[in-house]
DNA sequence: TGTACATCAGTGAACGCGCGTTCACTGATGTAC
DNA sequence: TGTACATCAGTGAACGCGCGTTCACTGATGTAC
């Protein structure tokens, strides 16, 4: 891809919207949330500092679009990995916990806007509802493992989806980041949260089955 | 406590260092991180933006020792919940699990510059040393919550920390935070960490006392 | 006890800088007829 | 098919602002004798 502010182009870029995303996206990823400016986006695409204001009212607004597209992704990424449980829930559960993890290792500009950044999520309907769909695929594995559960003494799905939501988004923040403040580990954050997530199964009484 | 801008004071502070430390948590917790500049602190310690530089060579160095100080009361506030596993080792992580949470709750301003604000925690060694010894009384927690357990098959003390630690800095990342990106729960975060970590210990194999 | 002096902490004025934002403008694109 | 016109997207210059930082300075404090 190229939305690099090389190649020539005339009076009109043809599409600075996705180009000042994009631009935000490897600013963030280049300096933080924090150091990331309009003007720097401007510049980067290539164009003047007064162009972006035909697309979003500010800053906020940008980092608001980047948050939503973030959880749109993270949605699709999550379920890709889930594929609705097949071959068996637990096999998929694994994978859909290497898959967050992983999201938050690649597009950390991504995971920022989403969790960090300060964006307020609860406020933009569009942002709270991409959020929301995101968390249903996590509740939707919730609910097949705890179909595959002996009636009696199941727990509430909703439970089992937050704390799995908690143990990988933990996992990813304290030991999965792109970034410098990771700390040594005697093994991987993806084995790490296996680890985790498979203690947590045989703890709610699931016939994990052996691998 | 008065820290503010408020009482007469001479040509000296008097103690101007602590006073811009106390500035910083002040401003970090009411913009955040981001939101927070060195001449802010001057102008909320009620001095001249020149005065800070002979106390701290930069907004990083500020920002650094607010991380550091964080860590210590993280450790002495955990140390202090954990209580050397008193009167059992489970009840004794109850506490520590709130603790972190209220921490987290109480101090968003020590939490963001520790975990969030980017501060570069393995460079700085002081900084890192302290935020070892945090991590150091959940390796505690840990060693004793294993030494409960019969000896065979018995998990590594370091994974079982390392487990509790994402589930404790989960819980408190996603639905603990004083600000407004909170959801919705059908639990408390201190309920919903409590069970999480009790469906983990059984996982573990621990007879969880009946409570 | 008093005086001279060194040291220190904070002043205030100044600077360059980059950001956010507005504005009248202009080049390009599309559409009506 | 061509022409006139409306619409749109990006320009570039300008502005005020607050920040970071430096500097010679000055008021206060402590210490030597």
């Amino acid at each position: 891809m190229s939305w690099g502010r090389d190649e020539p182009r005339g009076y009109h870029h043809g599409n600075l919207r996705e180009a000042l995303i994009h631009a935000a996206l490897e600013l963030i990823a280049q300096k933080g949330a924090a150091g990331f400016t309009f003007a720097d986006a401007a510049r980067f695409a290539g164009v003047s500092p007064a162009a972006p204001y035909r697309h979003f009212r500010d800053r906020d607004e940008l980092m608001a679009i980047v948050a939503l597209r973030g959880f749109e992704q993270f949605e699709a990424a999550l379920a890709r990995a889930w594929d609705d449980g097949r071959p068996d829930p637990f096999a998929a559960l694994d994978r859909l916990g290497k898959a967050y993890l992983e999201f938050a290792r690649a597009q950390p500009a991504f995971y920022s806007a989403m969790f960090e950044a300060g964006v307020p999520v609860g406020a933009d309907p569009a942002l709270r509802s991409a959020g929301e769909r995101a968390f249903a695929v996590l509740r939707g594995a919730a609910d097949k493992i705890c179909a595959a559960m002996p009636p009696a003494g199941r727990p509430p799905a909703l439970m089992v989806a937050l704390h799995i939501w908690a143990m990988a988004h933990g996992t990813a923040s304290l030991f999965g980041r792109g970034d410098g403040a990771r700390r040594a580990l005697p093994m991987s954050p993806a084995e790490l949260l296996e680890a985790q997530v498979l203690v947590y199964l045989r703890g709610l009484g699931v016939k994990t089955p052996q691998r």
